[in-house]
RNA sequence: GGGCUUGUGGUCUAGCUGGUUAUGACGUCGCCCUUACACGGCGAAGAUCUCCGGUUCGAAUCCGGACAGGCCCA
């Protein structure tokens, strides 16, 4: 126990964040795998170590620290696991950066390690973040997708995967960046605006225009309209390709536009989509003009050798000079690029691994899972709908997950590795037999790796301890949190490999967090100068003031602008709430009572009536991962009804030594006790802080508050002692009297309720308070007539107006009386209780009193008493 | 071009299974240093809930359209 003398006078949350991150050891958070607990798994999206944290990965992590802390208050076995998704391409960049290298300098296992070194430094960094953040995290879980103890299991899906039929080889077109030299998929490649030149020439008597004229050697069909009439007869005819002399077939497709151009459409391998989806449909040659390098093969004669710009240019001048090129436009494009080197993607056919696309087996999983918010699942269905290839997994890097293949250089028979031979590297390691099909020993192992979301999409599999072979016992895990933005990535692909790996889906519920904004509107980025990072905004405020701006912010899923404001309002609710505690330490100090007969006044009863519903609205919206929702509701319930309204009432039986002092103080305690654990998972550092002020021990150690003590009628007379005493500090304030100054006498009339505040009004407006129920004997004169609308509506409908007119109508003794029913268009309408009250003002006679109303209550002070 | 989503006082935001006077924060203005807190208290001003039309006795809320922004994609 601390006496509130340890209460420094302002919140020091640097010096709390410290002490409280010295009390958590790891051990608080680990998963217990013998417990009989209900479990609580989260599938932590494993960031990319690039050794910073953004404000995003604050975001992201917050909401599923708060989850975290709150599950395991309700008595959950929780595991909060931490995951590192190390391969990749930007690792290899940055190597080649720091060292000064391109990848084929040095042999490919040195370039291997240089990127693991680089890494695992900035792991290091990322954890030391995590830490001083003070997430919850379950470091007994960690996963390293570069690990041996990870991608063995990547290996061993992958097999797995290859003899379910899921994952075959295949030459096929595929998104190629020539500057990385390797495949991407769709989901990898963005897009980008520019303008282009749009070059009409003439293609042995046929004019073509086309943006891609260095693709002229790839070309294997000209396609024009069926209803064309500018083309008729060209059908099935056969033209020769300028410069490079070949023939290609004329074909007809309803595909092409006849507006564009010149409504005859040169197809070639490929230029883009639309020319696999003709190439595959009118089963087309492959002519394959670019390398993998993005120069020109041998196909191209004299350009042969040339990069594609250079290629592009000499065709063009060539064009010129034998007058074919008939003339040029410009043409807004949309141009896909690598995401990673914004270099212009090519489509190329080679030899690659994929995996089967079942777009009905991942729709039906994934509508399996709560999605949070809902509609985040239309963008996984629109997605998946349109899928048109299969996915893409092989790369041609270095750093990432070996494909664990071999081929016989005899027989070229596909040799696999037995489940317990993984991990293995096939450039390194050989298998452990000779070719079953020719009994050679001479094997080539695969050099094509693994797309990343290889290794991070079995995450689910990873952390419930998959052994590769049969689905784990804690299958699926309960919660999958993440960006909007990898929907159709990560999302995606994990919901692919739970089904074709274990039949199941991988997750109960999906929580789709939103994008942090920048102060104007925009996403953060450098060029704009927007970038807030997390440590800017601890340094200044502390990590409890994140949490609050994370948790405020915006609804869950929705993006979130930032906002300075939201923090400042964060660390001045601490302040507030630092302040509340003090005083209220103070005075449940002073308790010398010590008795248990404490006398609990309305105002008691009021408060903890007020925050039973707190408990069960927080409840509700951390339930449904509504964050905002709770703690709007613990601000409230702290600043408005706790601070500004209980505090002042009972602040003079706090200075008083009345028995129903003690009825004050256990409601103070139990307010505040329950506060805090209401404020633990939202910002467990200060609530840490409080609780140990107030109770001793450590807040994580306690469960969630169960508080039981609603009183309907407690509330609404509380709710009416509370705007009685507002209304009369505001008549204080207008009639320029001290809040403290005395009053004289004060009569309330509340006609029909009984009121007892114990003194709590008087005291607190230093007046003489007297509470009556009987009806004031004053001269009332009938004013105003209210309408509950929320029963004439749906009672009358279309005769709502009508009824209310009536009901105008009525003589004010018969209104003041109460009227069953009133007379419509010539019939009688009952009128339902409540449906109307009438309004009353007041007139005085004799004695000179100034009155007050409040709802429904009469104040009559008589300043002179 | 398509899909999803948003449009609320000066700024950001809640409400959006329809019920009369629309939530909160920051900012603005006035009064108050009342022995927890001036990072505070009490009060005030400030919104035709983007626009147009529809459904309804009643719409910020439901429907249709327009305009504008965001995200994802072609």
């Amino acid at each position: 126990m601390s006496s509130p003398e340890d209460l420094s006078k302002t919140y020091d949350y640097a010096g709390v964040e410290r002490r409280w991150l010295d009390q958590w050891r790891d051990e608080d958070f680990y998963f217990d795998w013998s417990s009989s607990k209900p479990r609580y798994i989260i599938d932590t999206p494993p960031p990319y170590p690039t050794g910073r944290l953004h404000i995003g990965h604050a975001l992201n992590w917050v909401y599923m620290d708060i989850v975290a802390r709150y599950k395991r208050m309700r008595g959950y076995n929780v595991m909060f696991p931490q995951g590192w998704d190390c391969h990749g391409l930007p690792t290899e960049v940055k190597v080649e950066e720091i060292h000064g290298i391109t990848k084929n300098d040095v042999p490919r296992e040195e370039f291997r390690q240089m990127c693991r070194d680089l890494t695992r430094e900035n792991i290091g960094m990322m954890r030391h973040s995590l830490r001083l953040m003070g997430f919850s995290v379950d470091w007994s879980n960690e996963y390293i997708t570069m690990e041996e103890s990870y991608f063995g299991l990547t290996q061993a899906s992958f097999l797995r995967m290859l003899k379910d039929g899921y994952i075959y080889q295949s030459e096929h077109p595929v998104n190629y960046c020539t500057r990385c030299e390797t495949a991407i998929a769709f989901a990898e490649v963005a897009y980008t605006e520019n303008t282009t030149l749009l070059n009409y020439f003439d293609f042995d008597g046929v004019e073509i225009a086309t943006t891609r004229p260095e693709l002229l050697a790839a070309c294997v069909a000209v396609a024009v309209h069926p209803e064309d009439s500018r083309y008729d007869g060209l059908k099935g005819k056969t033209l020769t390709v300028p410069i490079f002399s070949y023939p290609v077939p004329v074909i007809e497709d309803e595909a092409v536009d006849p507006a564009f151009g010149s409504g005859a459409v040169m197809i070639c391998t490929f230029g883009d989509k639309q020319d696999v989806v003709w190439w595959k449909s009118h089963n087309l040659d492959l002519r394959s003009a670019i390398d993998q390098k993005g120069v020109m093969t041998a196909l191209c004669g004299q350009y042969a050798g040339m990069k594609a710009k250079e290629c592009r240019e000499a065709i063009l001048s060539d064009m010129k000079e034998s007058g074919i090129l008939k003339r040029q436009e410009e043409l807004p494009q949309r141009v896909g690029t690598c995401w990673r080197c914004q270099t212009p993607i090519e489509i190329l056919s080679a030899r690659q691994w994929f995996v089967k696309v079942k777009p009905e087996e991942i729709i039906s999983s994934a509508k399996a899972i709560t999605w949070y918010p809902e509609h985040m699942l239309i963008r996984l269905l629109n997605w998946t709908h349109q899928m048109e290839w299969d996915w893409c997994i092989s790369r041609q890097r270095l750093f990432a997950t070996p494909i664990p293949v071999w081929f016989c250089a005899e027989c070229n028979e596909m040799i696999l590795p037995g489940p317990e031979d993984l991990p293995i590297d096939p450039t390194i390691d050989s298998p452990k037999h000779p070719c079953p099909a020719c009994g050679s020993t001479s094997f080539t192992g695969e050099t094509d790796v693994l797309d990343t979301w290889m290794d991070s999409s079995i995450s689910p599999l990873v952390i419930t301890k998959w052994d590769g072979k049969t689905t784990p016992a804690v299958y699926p895990t309960q919660l999958r949190p993440q960006g909007h933005d990898i929907i159709r990535t990560w999302a995606f692909y994990t919901i692919l490999r739970s089904v074709a790996l274990t039949g199941e889906k991988p997750w109960e519920a999906i929580m789709v967090n939103g994008m942090v904004l920048g102060e104007d509107g925009f996403k953060m980025s450098k060029s704009r100068n927007n970038v807030i990072t997390p440590d800017e905004l601890i340094d200044r405020y502390g990590v409890d003031a994140l949490r609050q701006w994370a948790a405020v912010g915006a609804a869950t899923g929705s993006d979130i602008t930032f906002s300075w404001n939201d923090v400042v309002a964060a660390s001045r609710f601490q302040t507030k709430m630092w302040n509340i505690v003090r005083f209220s330490l103070l005075q449940i100090r002073k308790d010398a009572s010590n008795s248990d007969e404490s006398r609990m006044e309305l105002a008691d009863r009021w408060l903890l009536s007020k925050l039973s519903g707190v408990v069960a609205e927080v409840t509700d919206a951390l339930d449904a991962y509504q964050y905002d929702r709770g703690l709007k509701a613990i601000r409230d319930f702290a600043w408005s009804s706790l601070a500004d309204n209980y505090l002042e009432l009972v602040k003079g039986r706090l200075y008083s030594d009345l028995p129903s002092r003690a009825g004050a103080v256990s409601t103070l305690t139990t307010a505040l006790d329950t506060l805090c654990r209401l404020l633990a998972p939202y910002t467990p550092f200060f609530a840490s802080e409080c609780y140990y002020h107030l109770a001793g021990g450590r807040i994580i150690d306690q469960e969630w508050p169960r508080l039981d003590y609603t009183d309907a009628g407690a509330e609404e007379n509380g709710d009416l002692l509370v705007s009685v005493v507002a209304s009369l500090r505001k008549y204080k304030h207008e009639a320029g009297l001290a809040l403290n100054a005395p009053l004289g006498h004060v009569t309330i009339y509340t006609p029909g309720i009984e009121i007892d505040d114990g003194g709590d009004a008087g005291r607190t407006t230093n007046a003489e308070i007297e509470w009556r129920s009987d009806e004031p004997r004053l001269d009332r004169v009938l004013s105003d007539i209210t309408f509950t609308m929320g029963i004439i509506g749906p009672t009358f409908r279309k005769e709502a107006n009508a009824v209310m007119q009536a009901i105008r109508a009525l003589p004010p003794e018969a209104l003041e009386a109460g009227v069953d029913s009133v007379m419509v268009n010539g019939s009688a309408i009952k009128i339902p209780e409540g449906a109307y009250a009438p309004v009353f003002s007041y007139a005085i006679e004799g004695e000179e009193v100034v009155l007050l109303t409040v709802g429904d209550a009469l104040l009559a002070i008589r300043t002179h008493a």
